[in-house]
Formats: C-alpha cells, sequence, structure tokens
DNA sequence: CGCTGTATTGACAACGTTCAACGGTTGTGG
DNA sequence: CCACAACCGTTGAACGTTGTCAATACAGCG
C-alpha cells in the first residue's frame, strides 16, 4: 500500500523538504486508524514508535505517582507526537489517548535517528516543533503559577477553540468530546470548580455547554476575561 | 583571541561531534564574561546571539502582562541558552540574568540555521536538550497543578542541590545566591509562604537558611517530605 | 549612617478544594 | 426493549490551605 504524498505536502512539518524526501520517508511509513478511547500508547511502555497525526484529536496524559492524572497536550491534526527518542528516552512518558477517531501514520522508532541525521530539514522541522511546545508549556506554567482558575480555564477554553474550533451557529465549537475533568486536568484545578465556572459563563452568554460539549459564543468577552485583571 | 579545545571537549553537548567540528564551531565564538547582576538579555529584545554557558549560573525569568515575574529555568555550566532561533523566535521570549559571576560563550543567530544544518550531530543533541527542558516543564506543571506547596517547594529545593548543590559541612550548599522570592518564583506561590516553610523545615533541621543562602542538611528527609503523600 | 532589598511573623480573608447528594444521559446486557 | 449501571454534570455547605495585608527586623552598601 503506498501513501500518497498530498497526505502531507501541505504540513508546516514537509513545507520545505524535497519531494525525493518525503517519499522516502512516506515509503517506512504505515498508516494506522485509531478508534475513540484506544490509546495509541502507554506511559512507561517502551518506544517502539513515533507518529504524526493525519486526522482526529488524541490527548496525551500523564498519572502522577499518587494517582493523579494531568493532560500534557492535546494532538491535533498535523501534529507529531510519541517522539520519545527527541527526548533521549527509550519509553513513552505519557500516554497518548484517542478521543475523535483518527489516522496517524506511523514509523518505527530506529528509523528516527538515521532520518534526522540525513535530512537536517526535518531535524531543523523537529527541532521547532519540539520548541513550540516548550513555549506552550512555559506559557502553562506562568499561567498556573500567577492566575486564578476562571483566568486559566478562560485561557484554555481560548486554546482549545483556536486549535479545534469549528464555526456553528453563532460560535465556536470545541470539535472533539471534551469533559469538565479534562478541562480541570488542563489548568490544574478541579472537575468542581471548573463546572461552577462555565455554568456562571453560561448564564452570562459567554459559553454553551453540555455533555462532553463545549461551544463558545463571544469569543471577545472571554478573551477580556482571559487578560483583563477584572471586569467582564 | 583563539578558544582553546579543551574548554568544551568534555561537555556532553560536543560528546560525539569530531574535533574538527568542534573547531569550526569555536572559531566563531566569542567568549564573555559576565557580572552579577547584568542581564544578558531581554525579554522581548531582538535575538542576535545564542549562547553557552561555561561557568557561574544565569537565572531565567518572563514577566507576565500583568507584572508578575515566573522564573523560567535556571542556566548550569554546559546549557545552551538564547536559542530563540529552535523556538522560531526573533526575539528572546525571557530575560536572562547573571545570578553568579559567568562566562559564556557567544555566537551570531545568523549562525544557528547553517550550524545546524551543517552538522547533524548538533541538530540532534540541541535537540535533545530542548526535549529535556520540556520534560523538566512538563514536570513542573505536573508539580504546580497536584501538589500542594510544601511538597513543590520541596522538589524544587532538591532540584537545585542536584544542579547547584556543593559538598558544605554538614549538607549540600546552592552554590549561587538565592531568594525566597526566586523560589516563590519557581514554585509558584508567595516569598511569605516559602519563608515560612523555610523557616519550619529549618526548625526540624531539614535545611539552614540565610540571606540568599540555603543549605539543604538532610536530603533523605526531604526527599520522602517531597514524595510521601504525608509524614516526614 | 541611612537607605534599599531581604526575611520573618501574625492576623485575616478568600479562593478553591473537599465532601456530599442528586439528576440526567448514554450505553449495555438481560 | 427495557432496566440498570456507569459516566457526566450540577450545586450546596464546610473547611482549610494559602494569599493578602501589615508591621518589624536585619543585612549589606553607598
Amino acid at each position: 500500500m503506498k501513501l500518497d504524498i498530498g497526505l502531507v505536502k501541505h504540513l508546516p512539518l514537509f513545507a520545505d523538504m524535497a519531494d525525493g524526501d518525503i517519499e522516502v520517508m512516506l515509503s517506512h511509513a504505515v498508516s494506522r486508524r485509531i478508534a475513540v478511547g484506544d490509546a495509541v500508547f502507554d506511559q512507561g511502555s517502551p518506544a517502539s514508535h513515533f507518529f504524526l497525526l493525519l486526522n482526529g484529536r488524541l490527548k496525551v496524559s500523564q498519572v502522577t505517582p499518587q494517582g493523579e492524572q494531568v493532560i500534557v497536550r492535546m494532538v491535533n491534526p498535523g501534529d507529531l507526537f510519541g517522539i520519545a527518542k527527541a527526548l533521549q528516552r527509550t519509553d513513552y512518558p505519557g500516554t497518548a489517548l484517542c478521543v475523535s477517531e483518527a489516522v496517524a501514520l506511523c514509523w518505527p522508532m530506529d528509523l528516527w535517528s538515521q532520518m534526522i541525521e540525513q535530512n537536517p530539514r526535518l531535524a531543523v522541522t523537529a527541532m521547532t516543533a519540539i520548541g513550540q511546545r516548550l513555549q506552550e508549556a512555559h506559557t502553562r506554567i506562568r499561567e498556573i503559577s500567577t492566575e486564578d482558575v476562571e483566568r486559566r480555564v478562560a485561557h484554555a477554553v481560548l486554546r482549545l477553540s483556536e486549535q479545534a474550533g469549528r464555526e456553528e451557529g453563532d460560535g465556536l465549537r470545541i470539535d472533539f468530546p471534551i469533559t469538565r475533568q479534562d478541562i480541570a486536568e488542563l489548568t490544574g484545578t478541579t472537575l468542581h470548580t471548573v463546572s461552577r465556572i462555565l455554568s456562571a459563563w453560561e448564564g452570562r452568554g459567554l459559553v454553551t455547554g453540555g455533555r462532553q460539549k463545549l461551544l463558545v459564543r463571544d469569543v471577545a468577552r472571554l478573551r477580556a476575561l482571559a487578560e483583563n485583571e477584572k471586569s467582564a
């Protein structure tokens, strides 16, 4: 089964890579469907493959030694994930769970070093991809350290709507099932507090909730709430 | 002024790089002394150079739009820093302040892409360096999200003692001046709470404080406090 | 010798967690 | 097809950790 170059050519990751090099990469890849609820890999298990998400959404989470869960990030189409080698690890540091019917390309992890060294462009783009994530992580640290819960939740919801917002009626629908618990694990709080905050926002017409659903109705006011000290 | 290869050859960053390649890199580098209190670069200013710390310590911090400060990381000898290009940025995302008399190698930022593409080994080591930082950032997010303040401070102090601990008498001295405020900015709390916690620890013989000083006297019990739910 | 930055400590308030109970929705197995 | 379990969400009340405000003290430095 040959994979079509058109599938990936438009992705930023391959933006300035020669067609020939892309073909070589694809020739080693296998595509795989992932059903909702399936784990692509589990925290602590040996890192056998790395991946590129073509469709759908995943969430990558870690469990603490005390058993609490934290969502490390959402994986969106076009993202590399499971690149443990780049972090100098032999196991996966987190669990990747599918939350929306997905398709991913898979490469054996052995090929990572090889591909990187043969393909300086890939090295650079992979590095900037990780750099991007590092900045997001710092943003999150900044927010958790200095902002109160409501502002953090506002920021998280805004980010979700940017990364996974689909126009719908009079708002932006978060394009995958997401629970209060998920939002809590993204922002370092409890589902109870998230529930209260979303209820309050719904009362003010900022969002519309629902079981595993979230519709942002007023991005502007939500952003004001996220950025200004008080008001909105 | 020619820089000696012996200065850097032992660093992990250059571990598996050919002597010739190292020489080429050094030929473009300039070494620079940095005095305590000096900023190597400022948040938001154009990223003109990237650096390798040879001696001393720096702290990299960011200020939030609301004016609060967060310490992103400490820079230890052997670390690359200011590699904005790797994060796809043209400005520095944080401010690097010298806290302990330092010496760093400096390269013009223009050379980054060039050096990376010519030198796959450098690309790989730089990527793993960033990957390392990403993991640390995730660790911090996990801690801030799930642990109470005392545990977070314990973890932070343990990390400091690993990265910058010098044997002294009956403990490990943090090898640079560090304030309660610094520890607060590392752990997402206030200097008041840190002060209270350190006072309590001092009473139990875990640490010895002092103005901009910190001596860890009982690593084992501190680790127990950091890792076990309750006790110690 | 006074000023600035650092540290300590107390009192108090509050934000958010914890505990608890309940209602609704989805999906499954009898 | 219905009953029930599992999951998700909401909300109230009480509690406590931790931030805020305030006052004091001390060290280093010009």
